[in-house]
DNA sequence: TTGACTTCATTTCAATTGCAACGACAACTG
DNA sequence: CAGTTGTCGTTGCAATTGAAATGAAGTCAA
């Protein structure tokens, strides 16, 4: 019988890590403001780009529309976004920051630095080569 | 405002890699053998340490005792693993594989050892370090 | 031995999820 | 133009999920 050591089975460990590590990020922010992961998500994702359609934002951070289209509707109960339809193609949403959203992840975003730097101090001399390993790799998974 | 590209985020890229890294595998074996991500692990846990209970799976594979108990009692209907109560403390179930269990692994393994190696080809030379980065950041998220 | 705790697996229940349908809109095609 | 097809976001629904409750079994101290 061939023998098969699901610890040196790369999905696997990389399953466990991601999991670690986003349970870890999300008991910093999860709490003190409130939000799911998908959540937490969305308001990064638009912090950088504003006006943001819900197809796009589908497309890049891989979640299926409606788990987006429910995460959506309860940031903009919670006045954290607003939704528009786009005037030039109305089927689209415009998704954008109000000015509480845009207050929340200012205070998210240097949690989230110094949590990035602290991964990157775990790495150590690897931090590169891992860098370069995750882009590999995404690349190759297409 | 203090710019933050969740692209450079760590725990957001790994969260994709592993999505679809393992989206990929399950692919593999999923359509094939009727598995679900829950019970290939079980079954590949269970190829290496024959009578583990549930409680010892959670630990090691973190994933909730109550999936673990729902998923065992598939495979167990499914012919593939036993159950039995341990003697020696009968709170514990010892779960094993049956023949039939162990035949699918034994289709299973090489599958997963050729994936293995299609991970470790896309990696090329940061293969190495990758492991190293894999290691210490689960050691450091403890 | 009894009683208070703890541990393990299952089960219950409410919440979350993904898939498939839907309605609204847009883009082709003839 | 009308008809077909495709896309976007939402919603209905069934399945999955995690947290807490449960029951059975073990442990420990008085």
């Amino acid at each position: 019988m061939p023998t098969f050591d699901l610890d040196d089975f790369t999905p696997y460990r990389l399953a466990l890590l991601s999991a670690r590590i986003s349970r870890r990020f999300a008991a910093i922010y999860g709490p003190k403001f409130g939000l799911s992961r998908a959540e937490w998500r969305i308001l990064a994702h638009l912090s950088q780009e504003a006006e943001v359609s819900i197809r796009e934002i589908a497309r890049r951070v891989d979640m299926d529309k409606s788990k987006l289209s429910r995460a959506t509707a309860r940031l903009e109960t919670r006045g954290l976004l607003t939704k528009t339809p786009n005037p030039e193609d109305r089927r689209l949403l415009q998704l954008s920051l109000t000015e509480e959203g845009r207050a929340m992840i200012a205070e998210l975003a240097p949690l989230a630095q110094a949590f990035e730097q602290e991964v990157h101090d775990a790495l150590g001399p690897d931090a590169e080569a891992f860098d370069r390993a995750i882009r590999r790799l995404s690349a190759a998974a297409e």
